[in-house]
DNA sequence: TTGTGTTTTACGACCTCC
DNA sequence: GGAGGTCGTAAAACACAA
């Protein structure tokens, strides 16, 4: 449960009373100048328990976690500068009661979370942006997808005011000089391949329907 | 209470810089 | 070569659901 713990004040009254408290775990970092694996480390506590109410003497020292003081002054320094300097540490470690090599684990740490921090924030940001990027494509697709359908529907009003035009002209004594322009002139849009969608221009200007004389500009414009 | 996931403290290996 | 950095990880401490 969250007890305030004894526990704590207990140990950081014991190192404070006794800085060098840490001091005697060293040792059992000396039995490791025999040639170590690479890469791989002990299994050992390199701190364990000190038995509650003891002097520290016989007892090992659990690892325990800093006072909420101690972390604040930390993190004040830390948002002064990430970097620390040896006088900046030993400083630190002497104000807080703390061992200078316990300053400088804390502010290693305290980078890397940081670091945790920084790239998760970027990682969050670029994904927002990714999303903003596939909403927007979508819409292109959908209006690219809109746009082809209306071009689609105008070729079909071409071909149906194209084949009116033939079948008036067919009863008409202008029909050849009408034809036959719309026989060579370019395409009403130009580089717009009329037909591209499996249209073909061999019914372009065949019309079942007779509209005689000009009503077919009526027809158009209306 | 216990199992499990997360956070915090600590360290070894390795790297870089002066 | 030593000091101090990062990286990866162990293990204690803690939070919390079942």
């Amino acid at each position: 449960m969250n007890n305030p713990n004894v526990d704590d004040h207990n140990l950081l009254l014991i190192s404070q009373l006794y800085p060098n408290v840490y001091p005697p775990f060293v040792p059992q970092q000396a039995e490791e100048s025999k040639p170590a694996p690479r890469r791989r480390r002990r299994k050992s506590k390199s701190v364990a328990v000190v038995e509650e109410g003891g002097d520290g003497s016989n007892g090992w020292f659990r690892k325990r976690k800093l006072s909420d003081e101690q972390v604040r002054m930390l993190e004040i320094s830390f948002g002064d500068e990430h970097k620390l300097e040896s006088e900046r540490k030993d400083r630190l470690a002497s104000e807080l009661g703390l061992d200078s090599r316990q300053v400088a684990v804390w502010f290693q740490n305290r980078r890397a979370r940081y670091k945790n921090k920084r790239l998760e924030d970027e990682y969050t940001k670029l994904k927002n942006v990714h999303e903003n990027v596939v909403v927007e494509k979508c819409r292109l697709d959908s209006e690219v997808l809109n746009l082809k359908e209306q071009l689609y529907e105008a070729e079909r009003e071409i071909q149906r005011l194209a084949q009116r035009v033939e079948g008036a002209s067919s009863n008409s004594p202008i029909s050849s000089s009408v034809s036959v322009e719309a026989n060579h002139t370019t395409p009403f849009f130009g580089d717009y391949q009329i037909g591209q969608d499996g249209d073909c221009y061999e019914n372009l200007f065949y019309s079942p329907d007779y509209i005689g004389g000009l009503e077919w500009m009526d027809h158009f414009t209306s």
